[in-house]
DNA sequence: GTTAGCACTCGACAGCCAAGAGTGCTAACA
DNA sequence: TGTTAGCACTCTTGGCTGTCGAGTGCTAAC
């Protein structure tokens, strides 16, 4: 399985010229552009070689040869350096991450643009639940006869928040004694902790209020549960329509359907891959995403993992996907925890 | 300018094949598609008055005709009526605006969702500034040793929130104290009033924690600022694939980095345009929407004007769209304000 | 083992032709 | 005077053909 060093070069040299041109390349264009020392008849030899190794292929006699996915394969695996991103870049990101003053949401959003905007694939990341974290505090807030506001805040600074109708004859003391007493009754819990079963206790205390109480627990409840959704935000759709192999617009749209529909791409992503990079190519990936790549990796905050990630077509600057993905895993890295 | 019956209808056929088909309608067709009591004949006559008029326009000689851009506005002026909605997807749409539990900006996701869902064009809502709304409440929440959270209450519901960087030394105590201080200042006054100005006064009680009244009081400006960019919201650009008009991938492009580009369809959407239904068509739209077309209405939220609507190809169904962008701004007006 | 030469293959592209759809015009008709 | 039938004409579409060029594989010479 392993290839001799001119091998690799003219692997290497088809590769990058395939992935700049989407075409396929013949013996001669390889020669001249990347001044091998030998002639193209010699460079023919070895990509019949390697297309019978199975890391070429040709779409039809006598055009030139593409890599073919095991070619990727090989090259990510046993050839690949990861490009760096310049001091320059890693700045810009460091800045949008580390601005205090934004909350969770939009540095999210940034890291995510950024990712796109640098590699111009289309990128995604997919943030933990915060269930995990503790409860901070908890507030209930009237704001029309009738309704109130119940916010949430985690110690990470994350802020949930729910209407909810209440009696009209609930004032506000009786909203500030119950919300007291929530925050008594959980102070410093994890999230994932509270129950119903543990309100008991709270829900006899203020037994003239118990539906004030039961509103604002199934409300709580919702809020729980919806924290417990990761979440996913993508960026950088629009990087698709650069991709000559999306001149066809069924494999558009249907691409696009996917990253559409909720937690789609989350469930097609290979899960339990540490933090290190990982690549999976065309049809390493589920069926529907059988011609993209995936580069992707994933951090940990607050314990949790998350994952970040560009996709983009079989046809990827991998280099430089990794190279970017790497760096921005890094810097979540002695960000976050 | 008006037309006698027999060019009415013609013009009429001719627009309702053309929307449906996309391709030019001949004379033979239109008479037995929509069983006219004259011959082929005779219509081709019409068309070429109308054509004549401006009505019509013929891509090429011995191609069918289809309605110019001024044909269309003539049919949406005087001859359209607007398709209304079934009873149940009113319902539908009534259940998610009013359920309480839900937030502002899932209600305005779920309102673009349906509007994009039942027109099957592109929609988008524009959310007013809040700017307008009363200050409720203010709280400041201590997250880690240096950082406290200021959250930010409107009468409406709506929650700005903030991290902020605090000295290690201030104390729980004193962010409670700064924040009732803070709410005794601003008790009830509209958010547009609060002026850095009015808080001298705060500043000077609580001297020896100026620094940190300056910063919270940089966050307030910031979430102020910020409230009072109107947000946009677009729905279903999936639908674009399925007009015909857009197999041309320039176009395609051309008109998603415009959604993309913060604030751009806002800027090119007519303004002042009350709260009726206001069509607007392919070129009368600004340059680079030149070809699409615009159907929206305003709605008035807690004294603001916001604008809902559907973009798509000038070869749209505007009966179809008006009448859901009409109902959608009724049930707005009887459900807000 | 490497290279030059050469015949062969196949896709891309332009040009051509036939078919079909639709028109405009004219003459006949009510 | 408005309506209709007939007919010649126009223009697009799609299929077919032939040429061109890129690229290959094979063979023979170095």
């Amino acid at each position: 399985m392993t290839l001799d060093e001119r091998k690799r070069q003219i692997l290497q040299s088809i590769i990058k010229d395939y992935v700049e041109t989407a075409e396929p390349v013949g013996s001669r264009a390889v020669v001249r552009k990347h001044d091998l020392k030998i002639s193209a008849a010699t460079v023919r030899n070895e990509m019949a070689d390697l297309e019978e190794m199975g890391y070429l292929e040709q779409p039809h006699t006598s055009a030139g040869r593409i890599p073919s996915e095991r070619g990727f394969r090989y090259y990510v695996d046993c050839m690949m350096e990861n490009e760096t991103l310049s001091e320059e870049q890693l700045e810009d990101l460091r800045k949008a991450i580390t601005s205090s003053v934004r909350d969770l949401d939009q540095v999210i959003a940034q890291i995510a643009q950024f990712l796109s905007q640098i590699t111009r694939y289309t990128s995604f990341v997919i943030v933990p639940s915060v269930s995990a974290t503790q409860f901070r505090y908890l507030q209930l807030i009237s704001l029309n006869p009738g309704q109130a506001l119940i916010i949430l805040v985690t110690d990470l600074g994350v802020i949930m928040h729910r209407k909810i109708d209440i009696p009209l004859s609930v004032t506000n003391e009786d909203l500030e004694n119950i919300g007291s007493l929530f925050n008594k009754v959980f102070a410093s819990r994890r999230l994932d902790e509270l129950r119903r079963t543990d309100l008991r206790a709270l829900r006899e205390e203020l037994y003239q209020r118990r539906n004030v109480i039961d509103t604002a627990l199934d409300a709580l409840e919702l809020l729980l549960q919806s924290s417990k959704e990761e979440r996913v935000v993508v960026s950088g759709v629009l990087n698709l329509l650069n991709e000559p192999e999306f001149k066809d617009l069924e494999k558009l749209r249907r691409f696009l359907s996917l990253l559409e529909e909720e937690g789609a791409i989350k469930n097609r992503l290979p899960q339990d891959i540490g933090d290190n990079v990982n690549i999976t190519i065309g049809r390493e990936n589920p069926e529907d995403m059988k011609d993209m790549s995936v580069v992707m990796a994933g951090y940990k905050t607050f314990g949790e993992m998350g994952k970040i990630g560009v996709i983009g077509p079989v046809r990827m600057e991998y280099w430089r996907a990794a190279g970017t993905v790497e760096a921005v895993r890094d810097l979540l890295k002695e960000t976050f925890y």
